[in-house]
DNA sequence: TTTAAAATTTAGACAAATCTAAAAATTGGT
DNA sequence: ACCAATTTTTAGATTTGTCTAAATTTTAAA
């Protein structure tokens, strides 16, 4: 497994939703910012591994075994991430760029090990599950905070936007994973929130609101 | 800098005894089992880079700012390698495979802060120490074992050669680091040694003994 | 059903890092 | 100082991953 190789098969994985759905070349090019001939390339060759499924014309899908592998250097990735976290008192905002590095350290012991350092933590910075050595992981029980009822309350446990600049801004307004929030009014006029988090009031866009995992309470 | 570029300068480095010495390319070779040919190439593009200093045939030498990256590269590897002992219980014969991987990570911020999570450690696992931030380091004051004067007693600080079977060998034997060495008795014919080790009574063969770093009392 | 636009693949090129085989330079023994 | 062995470099090829430009296929609108 080259470091590339790798790096297509988690876009694949990612742009699927984790289902065996047939991704365009064109979006894979789009999302690893790089040229759709260049996909077709390494389609083939992840098919001559048996890593995707590939016809001509008809997109990409992983196999079994490619989807395992995606999913082993998803769960390096979110390991790695809660490390820089937990251990180097990163912010949530900087690990995503290391992680990218990381997670391509090929050991099994290492992982295993960062596992139980970190005391198997089954949810990265930004929320997202991580999956076990062979490969399962929940999706959590969770909803857009847009999407969340008037008046009901929730708490906040994932980003779906995790750029940097989006989290820098949550940080900013004291916005953090764990926090309890209350939809206190949804302004119609450009559907922007009331809202309460923890003891503070605060109005806060349609943008921001759609971009932030809650779980409602009951 | 790519992979590959980092790992000449580190040979570089090693083979030149951190000096500015003129290596051969068939020495580089060797050392990275690879090509004459391929080292011949590297030469060039280094020499382009103002990381090394090479004229046809007169071998190759670092400059300031080659000697620089390499010092960081083992910087990075040395605190990898405590990290996988200190933090995950790595064994010293495990770390060097991964540590040749970790070392390539690009952070700076990464590696600062593992040097802070590990408390500044000054010496890696196997006794060879670690270069500060801007490069300085101190070797220690040690010789082999071999060369330690009858009836002399030291303490282990080091092994000069770091390979797995040697490490294992060491592990078996209960030898390690820190341990305290008298040397009870020189066999002329085979050079080999009659040690105490701690409180244990043992023979060593001269192949080991000089591939043991000791640092002598008083 | 035809056809224009969009998506996808193919063909050919390139940079990085490597190799083999051949040529050139250096070295050391006489 | 010469020659033969050794070292080192050059020339040309290969692999991986990428690109551009052209050709092909699909799609979807008229
Ligand atoms: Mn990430
Ligand atoms: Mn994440
Ligand atoms: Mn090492
Ligand atoms: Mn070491």
């Amino acid at each position: 497994m080259t470091r590339s190789e790798e790096n297509y098969l988690k876009t694949i994985f990612h742009l699927g939703g984790g289902n065996a759905t047939s991704i365009s070349t064109n979006a894979i090019a789009e999302q690893m910012e790089t040229k759709p001939s260049s996909v077709t390339d390494m389609a083939k060759k992840l098919s001559e591994k048996g890593l995707v499924n590939y016809k001509k014309y008809q997109g990409v899908s992983l196999t079994d075994e490619g989807k395992k592998t995606a999913l082993s250097i998803i769960r390096k990735h979110r390991l790695w991430e809660v490390f820089l976290v937990e251990k180097l008192d990163f912010t949530w905002d900087e690990v995503h760029e290391v992680a990218e590095q990381l997670e391509h350290i090929k050991s099994e012991k290492l992982i295993d090990k960062l596992d139980e350092l970190l005391n198997y933590p089954k949810y990265d910075p930004h929320g997202d599950p991580i999956p076990s050595k062979d490969g399962k992981f929940m999706e959590r029980d969770k909803q857009l905070l847009s999407e969340l009822p008037l008046n009901s309350e929730g708490v906040c446990v994932g980003v779906k936007d995790s750029s940097a600049p989006f989290l820098k801004f949550l940080d900013k307004n004291k916005i953090a994973l764990g926090n309890t929030i209350e939809v206190l009014e949804k302004e119609d006029f450009d559907q922007s929130l009331r809202i309460r988090m923890e003891d503070r009031e605060l109005r806060i866009s349609h943008q921001i609101a759609s971009n932030l995992y809650v779980k409602k309470n009951q």
